[in-house]
DNA sequence: GTCTATAAAGCGATAGAC
DNA sequence: GTCTATCGCTTTATAGAC
């Protein structure tokens, strides 16, 4: 790799989350060029230089980076933790961590209602069913049956969403918090 | 009131519904004159002259009447039934129906992660505060403390929207059928 | 690698004929 | 009440100077 290669990579990763918190705050269609180009301090030639195939590719990264992001905090623990109830606690404080305590809005249920949808429906099913599947797989080795363990995931995952949706909606995070709580009594509950 | 007035409104208000499948389809920013102009099969002039302030006052009349069929088909039970438990009943049932087992989209809740929240915070807000006011009366009327029907209200309120957040992520509307019937159980719990 | 200028298309909104 | 034509603006995206 050449020298030039590693400081673009280098420079380019560090654009990805400014640009993170533009589709965040805005939705896609929302996150025009000119306020990513705000938030970064880059006009459009930089920009385009970077992602050539422009707005869809920013979007597009940004969730690769996001589903990066939960793979390797959330997901391997569960999968690989030989104590689930740890990787499950643990779970529920990065997922607050996350979400600045239902501060910050999801962007991946974001783009799952928005009408950008269809161009990232594969990427936004693929992150909710790994997320869904190790779960899943971290409640049946914790000793529960396979029928309440994705249950109990497809519960959690959808706890955390609507949390985040309310929480945005009532404009109370408070909400976020006690949903948390909640959620994780009832992930192993006996 | 003209008999014009009569059928103006009439006409009108069989638009709202056309209107709203649009946003609920395509989001706020996404949902364009065009495509309305395409769902009512009208053209831009006469979608003016029905709503002068153009598609701001489209989305602002479509969740009124979005919050008014709630008002009428699910809060008002909550609030004055005398029998809380089939008022909680006939709410999930209701829900069931509204969002077609999962198949349609919350558009309030589309609303609130958008980028058009800041326009209409404050309907989205109301929207939500006054389901989870009557729904927390209902419960407290069913038995439960003060503090026990808040928290369990505001669970069932987010366990609707993320279970639509869910379903539409994995294109899997069992998803929501299976977390409206856990809502239920946790709902009216001992 | 970053900028400005600009193209090409689509947007919401308006005007005015009918 | 509905239409077409069009305005003015913003959008994504490109071209080319530096």
């Amino acid at each position: 790799m050449a020298k030039g290669t590693i400081k673009a990579a280098s420079e380019r990763a560090d654009l990805l989350p400014l640009i993170s918190e533009v589709f965040r705050s805005h939705g896609y269609e929302g996150a025009t060029l000119a306020l990513i180009g705000e938030a970064t301090g880059l006009g459009k030639g930089s920009l385009y230089h970077f992602f050539p195939d422009g707005k869809a590719q920013m979007a597009a990264e940004v969730l690769a980076e996001i589903d990066h992001w939960f793979e390797v905090n959330i997901f391997a623990a569960l999968r690989k933790s030989d104590d689930p109830v740890r990787a499950i606690a643990e779970m529920t404080a990065g997922v607050d961590r996350y979400f600045h305590s239902g501060h910050r809005v999801c962007l991946v249920g974001v783009i799952a209602l928005g009408a950008s949808r269809d161009i990232f429906a594969a990427q936004v099913q693929d992150y909710f069913s790994r997320w869904n599947d190790a779960l899943a797989l971290a409640l049946r080795r914790a000793g529960f049956s396979a029928g309440v363990s994705r249950r109990r995931s497809a519960d959690a995952l959808l706890t955390i969403q609507g949390a985040l949706v309310l929480a945005r909606a009532l404009d109370d995070a408070k909400v976020f918090g006690q949903a948390m709580a909640d959620m994780k009594a009832r992930l192993l509950a006996k």
